[in-house]
DNA sequence: AGCTTGACTGTGG
DNA sequence: ACCACAGCCAAGC
């Protein structure tokens, strides 16, 4: 598998709860600054295999970027049973985001 | 090999 | 705060 591959597995992994990544962020820890959208590609095909917390990853404005519905309101439910406050898909990153060393 | 498609991002109006 | 635009990169056809 692909050095960028394990880094964005290991990097979502160490997320703890009550904190979230954005998409950005995370391709940068992983050595692709500008790779944000295969770090996309990495939670759609490894997020269960790999048993990740996706529901901590969200995009650049602190907003859930997920178009389906159903998906949507899991994620929601994951990161408020977690105490993050959610209003209308949008999260404070000032206060929840994980800045990892 | 060329084109399309994303759970994206930063900049500018 | 909202919208449009232009980069970005890998996978699928």
């Amino acid at each position: 598998m692909k050095p960028f591959t394990e880094n964005v597995i290991r990097i979502i992994k160490q997320i703890p709860p009550g904190k979230v990544m954005t998409y950005g962020q995370i391709a940068k820890f992983a050595g692709s600054p500008r790779g944000a959208r295969q770090v996309v590609r990495v939670l759609h095909s490894m997020s269960k295999k790999y048993n990740l917390p996706w529901f901590r990853v969200i995009n650049s404005k602190g907003e859930i970027a997920i178009r389906d519905e159903e998906t949507l309101a899991a994620q929601i439910i994951f990161l408020e049973e977690e105490g993050i406050e959610i209003e209308n898909k949008s999260i404070d990153l000032k206060k929840y985001q994980y800045h990892p060393e």
